[in-house]
DNA sequence: ATCCAAAATTAGAAAGAGTCTAAGTTTGGC
DNA sequence: GCCAAACTTAGACTCTTTCTAATTTTGGAT
């Protein structure tokens, strides 16, 4: 997605195309692997220190309620985010906290019996247990 | 699950029996509604005056370890807590953070090339969108 | 029953994540 | 170029959760 593409994104969902709204946008599609606020604000701070904390979290607000990025909360850790791409599932190992992407399946979703009148927008599938780094690191002790 | 139970599972859980960890253990069964941290510690403290916040969270902690208690953790804001009865899904309402279960049904698991040298340990189905509440809010306005 | 070490609890301080405020700046339509 | 609305900012603040260091409770061994 170059930067007229996601002129368009913004502004097809009524955000005015800003620098830092770029760059927070343009730094989640360059790290895939699904970084914190805190992440993002500091790689992108680094490169070009026109970016507050507070329009980092604004800006990660906005581009999920607009539907370019998605939030992943952790348990007892900050929120991860990811730009939204081609659809896939989350593994979250308990250990490290970390989030990977797991290659989209079909889920089914529940029958409308079910839901009663709650309206579903989205529905995700997350696996837990240990990442390949902290399974090794367990097995070998 | 009475306090007989209730003190088996702790021990086979290698975990003391203490009047603070069965008030907490038999709040949640009492209450399947998804409380917070801190609805549990008030909760339980306005009982029992003998509990104190920091224990309330090792508590949680502990049996969430034991695999007694499951924890939600919903974006921005506080976790929420569910004594693990039978196996259900998860619903988040949007709007107001609140958890709700939905009905199992079964939902298959990745094959083992997409999960690669991962040890997955629970996987667990979630949908989004408004509650019942929320969403006749939304419709009347 | 009593003693002991390990486990658990406590109050309060502190950390971490995220939000708010009020003032200033940028944006894009006219 | 002008203007209002949208956006950004620094820093204070709130909320949730964890940590610390001292005290108490627990259950096994006498």
């Amino acid at each position: 997605m170059d930067a007229e593409r996601i002129r368009e994104s913004l502004e097809s969902n009524g955000l005015r195309f800003t620098s830092q709204r770029y760059c927070v946008m343009a730094f989640l599609l360059e790290h895939a692997g699904h970084p914190t606020a805190a992440e993002i604000f500091e790689g992108v701070n680094r490169l070009d220190p026109r970016l507050s904390r507070a329009t980092t979290y604004n800006n990660l607000r906005d581009l999920v309620q607009a539907g370019l990025v998605r939030e992943v909360a952790v348990e007892g850790r900050a929120a991860r985010f990811d730009a939204k791409s081609a659809e896939h599932h989350h593994f979250i190992c308990d250990w490290c906290g970390r989030v990977e992407d797991i290659a989209w399946y079909p889920v089914p979703r529940p029958g409308a019996a079910s839901l009663g009148k709650r309206v579903v927008r989205a529905s995700e599938l997350i696996l837990r247990g240990l990442c390949s780094a902290c399974a090794a690191e367990k097995a070998s002790q």
